[in-house]
DNA sequence: ATAAAAGAGGACTATTTTAGTCCTATTTGA
DNA sequence: TCAAATAGGACTAAAATAGTCCTCTTTTAT
């Protein structure tokens, strides 16, 4: 459930191991042995977040790639949106659309209303908070209820 | 993306639509007929909820479904259990096994510690609130910033 | 007793997503 | 002008999801 899928979790490490934003190029065959992640792999995913403006490429010999921005104004939702699309949690939430069961469904956009607020709180996590292993662990507090979140092992 | 699947979206349908604790028991056709889902899709899910314990089964003639606890007791961290088992945000934070990425991972558990946050939330999420399609909006609070969420449109 | 109504459980198929690979074109620097 | 790169997209393979169906057991009413 609520799972960001495999592509991403590389595209972020990626992101991680991307020299900063004036530093020199890098190109994906370095990416791709910093990583551990196929060259064909990284490649594409370097696409992806070329289009979506996270990263800068420079094409020709010597080119290559680097953070279009301070990866701490890279946010966890921007790294999502680029590799998955603005998907949301469900799918009629997703497209805004009327489905079959509208005249019935009472539970409505309650999944929407949580998607959103999720897709909020992940707006105010960057790179540099996905790059730090060990960073403090993320605090939510929903409805009024601090929730403190501890470390798993 | 961070979608549910389809199922556990009807899922939770066809739990707001089940009769209380008490109550007599609805049989999967009515449920399916009240939903607008179809019979075998609707008793499969009826199925997996009854395993998990969100709701209670009576057999034979006159059986039927209801829920298994008052429904302020039913979390959305539940029923997402329910139908698709405690999957994690990501694959290796889900195994809680060593990838091939491990020794290069920087970025490690991030996601993983953002999908306890989301879970934790997740958990205060009840079917009430589920059921109110207009029910106030949920606030999210990450590292100490608040972050109100508005209606959509 | 027995038949009918209902759920339990699981196997199976089809569909859709996701992942991964590869080919061709374009750009740039030496 | 050649080689090193990225850009873009087509294509294939693998996996997850959704949906259907069959058989068995339980319960109630006749």
């Amino acid at each position: 459930m609520l799972r960001i899928s495999r592509l991403t979790d590389y595209g972020t490490l990626v992101l991680a191991h991307l020299p900063a934003r004036e530093a020199e190029l890098m190109s994906a065959a370095e990416v791709a042995a910093a990583t551990g992640i196929n060259l064909p792999t990284v490649s594409k995913l370097l696409k992806s977040l070329t289009k979506a403006k996270l990263v800068a490429s420079g094409r020709g010999a010597q080119g290559g790639y680097r953070l279009a921005r301070d990866a701490a104004r890279i946010s966890a939702a921007e790294i999502i949106d680029a590799l998955e699309g603005p998907v949301s949690i469900t799918e009629c939430s997703a497209t805004d659309s009327h489905c079959d069961l509208e005249s019935v469904c009472s539970v409505g956009n309650a999944w929407q209303r949580i998607n959103v607020a999720i897709r909020r709180a992940l707006q105010e996590i960057n790179l540099t908070e996905l790059q730090r292993a060990r960073a403090p662990v993320p605090r939510f507090e929903l409805a009024g209820t601090p929730i403190h979140v501890e470390r798993k092992g």
